[in-house]
DNA sequence: TTACATCCTCTAGCTACTGTAGATTCAAGC
DNA sequence: GCTTGAATCTACAGTAGCTAGAGGATGTAA
């Protein structure tokens, strides 16, 4: 029987994040000892594991939540799972290309700034134009 | 003179996002009709503007308000900017460097799976066995 | 004048946690 | 048995960067 502190060593997760995941019911409500402590078994420890690891992964709470839902269910289909996965890697793709060109971006500004003042900064300079720039323009986020 | 809308438009913002940013400082306080509505001239669209795309290159709002300050002082070294440009360079590489390792598993994951039955899938297998994972562990975020 | 888009303020919500305060419990050493 | 100190408990607030909605006021064109 593990102590929420000991499961949260053995995973990698802070204590506060694995009551918040039992708070959004993600994780069971475990056993309690006579005075309210937490105590987690190995079911608990595979379950935390799991979620952990696809958080790694870049997989949504959501998305992670269904994945534990067909990983519950083994009759099930393995398509839906399947559809997850292709749907992070597509978002992980597109991310990556958003990247290389604002990483493209970065360079030249940085390559550029002689190192005056900030009256003939580059950056300031490429940041103020936004005709200059490559990057479109629909979403943020990195 | 520019509505809020207008100005929205012009910027590829969201009027509600205008507002928040006089919130918090980033935008000034702009002149009111009799009737309390904002109105903006060519000096807040400049500054929205380069508020915008430095917020598509990446930058923390934090970061914009710096830059923006520097900009605001051309008397000023150009080496802070240089340094803040160049630390969201190094981010940039670092979030890249995430997602190759992330999209490979993930390749690895969709390629392996056979379209059976979820007991034999192999991406809630993988999921399952942290031990076959090639990612570091500090850091999640994309 | 009337219709209607746009604007106003205020508040709450989103994701995925993280941090804090103040009280309680557990386990080890004596 | 008693003490001590680390770990745990609950509850609530805060983070970034917006976004959405309610309910009402304003601006403008026909």
């Amino acid at each position: 029987m593990l102590t929420i502190g000991n499961l949260a060593k053995k995973t990698g997760t802070k204590v506060q994040t694995i009551r918040y995941y039992e708070q959004i019911g993600l994780m069971p409500e475990p056993g309690r000892t006579e005075g309210g402590q937490r105590r987690y078994g190995d079911a608990e420890l595979d379950r935390l594991s799991f979620i952990r690891h696809s958080r790694q992964l870049g997989f949504s709470l959501d998305a992670i939540r269904e994945l534990l839902d067909l990983s519950d269910h083994p009759e099930k289909s393995c398509d839906e799972a399947d559809a997850i996965a292709r749907r992070q890697l597509r978002q992980v793709e597109q991310r990556m290309a958003r990247l290389k060109a604002l990483r493209t971006e970065l360079k030249r500004m940085v390559h550029e700034c002689s190192g005056g003042r900030t009256a003939d900064c580059r950056v300031l300079e490429v940041l103020r134009d936004h005709s200059e720039c490559l990057t479109d323009h629909d979403d943020i986020g990195a």
